[in-house]
RNA sequence: GGGCCGUUAGCUCAGUCAGGUAGAGCAGGGGCCUUUUAAGCCCUUGGCCGCAGGUUCAAAUCCUGCACGGCUCACCA
């Protein structure tokens, strides 16, 4: 590994360590308080308790023969006091010559209020725990009332997604992000246990990919010279269970799209799927908003939320409007006057709506008018439903209308957030719905919506009615936090490969 | 994939319009300083100016291509 000349100092420093008799790495620590508990000690009279904090080296002021500096731990910063008297001549110039910011250390010594009344540890005993040979890309911060200005932090974009730890490391408030998101997922789980849904696992390998659109990864099994998917969704597993006489389950796990990334698109994504035998999307409906609002209210203590500007109230209950509704008042265009793709794409040219020709009819109903008009605007929670069944082949229709299926998407801060439906259970009109994709789609992608003819056997069996819904957690990790782009609440977002040669390769 | 913008020291950024010896603050190194907190003061190291070509007496600066990133459009039932 190539060394900078920082590195290289700071590699001097630690052999220098070691020639003093200092292990620059040692295997233990002794802590008995985290820098909040030390401060909470003090403030609860513990003037004078002795007190041993660890944490990073956060910033160094030497005055000669005293030094203060601030160790940062996850409760946050305190500040040490080094003073040559009390460390003696050894330790101190230790001290000044080798240890840096960015440095683990270990200082055990008395509570006391400086003269400027911050709350320090006066360190009489020193360790090293962990020496950083690279210095973190932090700078110096100030308060400025109960803001904190911080000069020249990390900010470029694509250092801090490669290297995440020193992100993390740099700014707290990008630690928050995932402890709001990690409070997120356990107050979804909470939220399902306690109405009788059951948590399961089910295949990430799949021998035939399902329940979306949406390219597949692919990859193979050696021993079995098996070609596999990995899943885009979980929704014909976790149907499947309904067969087998579960009749509420849930999966929180990781999906896979082999396809473009954008502020709220990642190729592995964080996805919520339930089912729930005798829901129809109705009583889904009402679940949905319930969870939502029930979620943010434990995680943020509070359904009212700052996205992009807007104040948004995630309290029940959302509007609802039928997605023709919905295009009709965004478009001025009644889709169900143009059964035809033809038609439909001459209603859109005349409007002054620009479409990709050559789609179906379904497409241009769910990319043109609602991912391109209807979508952005969704900024209060906003569900829309009774979605064309062209666009829906796992969703069951209307009784009174059979073009239409019972579908809602839910939206907010312009994003879908939430798909659902009364699930269809019949499997003779599901083996038509895959024949209808298979040939709507062909021209496109013959490969792309295969027939899971397993699923039709689980459901010739019997699946009981049910209603099923699929959320992003990330979108939703979004909206909590605040967040314009879906690479900020995922720890390891996927970036291109850096390595130049490796790129010209791929290409 | 298209368009626009960006890439200069470890970090944050000037310098590019109008070509002429590569700069600042912080970090780092050497000093002074036993209550500082963006500590202060003096001195100081550090650069393939993203990469490769081209134009020119001369290129961080102009031109072309490429890489990576951001935004955006397209794509993504």
């Amino acid at each position: 590994m190539e060394l900078s000349d920082l590195e290289r100092q700071r590699l001097e420093k630690l052999q220098r360590l070691r020639a003093r008799g200092w292990d620059p790495y040692p295997p233990r620590a002794e802590r008995t308080h985290s820098a909040a508990q030390a401060i909470a000690l003090y403030e609860a009279g513990g003037e004078g308790q002795e007190v041993t904090i660890t944490g990073r080296l956060r910033s160094i002021r030497v005055m000669g023969k005293a030094t203060f500096a601030h160790v940062e731990d996850e409760s946050g910063k305190i500040q040490i006091l080094l003073r040559l008297n009390l460390l003696g001549e050894e330790v101190y110039e230790a001290f000044e010559r080798d240890f840096d910011l960015g440095d683990f250390v270990e200082a055990k010594g008395r509570l006391m209020r400086t003269r400027t009344g911050e709350i320090t540890v006066e360190v009489t005993r020193l360790r090293m725990l962990a020496k950083a040979l690279t210095p973190l890309p932090w700078g110096k911060e100030q308060q400025v009332g109960d803001r904190i200005v911080r000069y020249s932090a990390l900010t470029d974009v694509e250092e801090r997604y490669r290297q995440r730890y020193a992100d993390l490391a740099v700014h707290p408030e990008v630690r928050e992000i995932f402890r709001i998101r990690a409070r997120t997922v356990a107050a979804i789980r909470r939220f399902l246990d306690e109405r009788g849904f059951l948590e399961v696992e089910t295949p990430i390998l799949q021998p035939v990919y399902g329940g979306a659109a949406a390219r597949p990864f692919i990859t193979h099994h050696n021993q079995l010279n098996q070609d596999l998917y990995l899943r885009i969704s979980d929704e014909l597993y976790l149907k499947r269970l309904l067969v087998g006489g579960f009749e509420r389950v849930y999966e929180i796990g990781r999906d896979f799209r082999n396809e473009g990334v954008s502020f709220k698109h990642n190729p592995e994504f964080t996805m919520l799927e339930f089912y729930a035998a005798y829901l129809d999307y109705r009583a889904v409906m009402d679940l949905c908003e319930e969870m939502v609002s029930t979620v943010a209210r434990e995680v943020l203590g509070t359904t009212v939320i700052t996205y992009e500007g807007h104040t948004i109230d995630l309290a029940p209950p959302w509007r609802r409007m039928t997605l023709r509704e919905a295009i009709l008042e965004a478009s001025g265009i009644d889709y169900t006057r143009y059964p035809t793709a033809d038609a439909l794409y001459q209603a859109l040219r005349e409007a002054g709506i620009p479409a990709q020709p050559g789609q179906t009819w379904g497409k241009l109903i769910d990319k043109e008018l609602l991912s391109g008009l209807v979508e952005p605007n969704l900024i209060q929670p906003t569900i829309l439903y009774d979605y064309p069944r062209d666009i829906s082949p796992l969703a069951k229709a209307k009784p009174e209308d059979p073009t239409h299926v019972e579908r809602f998407e839910a939206f907010i801060g312009g994003m879908e957030i939430a798909n659902a439906f009364s699930e269809l259970n019949d499997p003779l009109d599901q083996e038509q719905r895959f024949l209808e994709m298979g040939r709507l789609y062909r021209a496109e992608d013959e490969e792309a919506h295969p027939m899971d003819e397993d699923y039709i056997r689980a459901m010739m069996y019997g699946m009981p009615p049910n209603g099923g819904f699929g959320m992003g957690i990330d979108r939703l990790v979004m909206l909590f936090t605040d967040r314009p782009s879906i690479r900020e609440v995922i720890l390891f977002p996927h970036l291109r490969p850096r390595d130049t040669e490796h790129a010209k390769r791929e290409t």
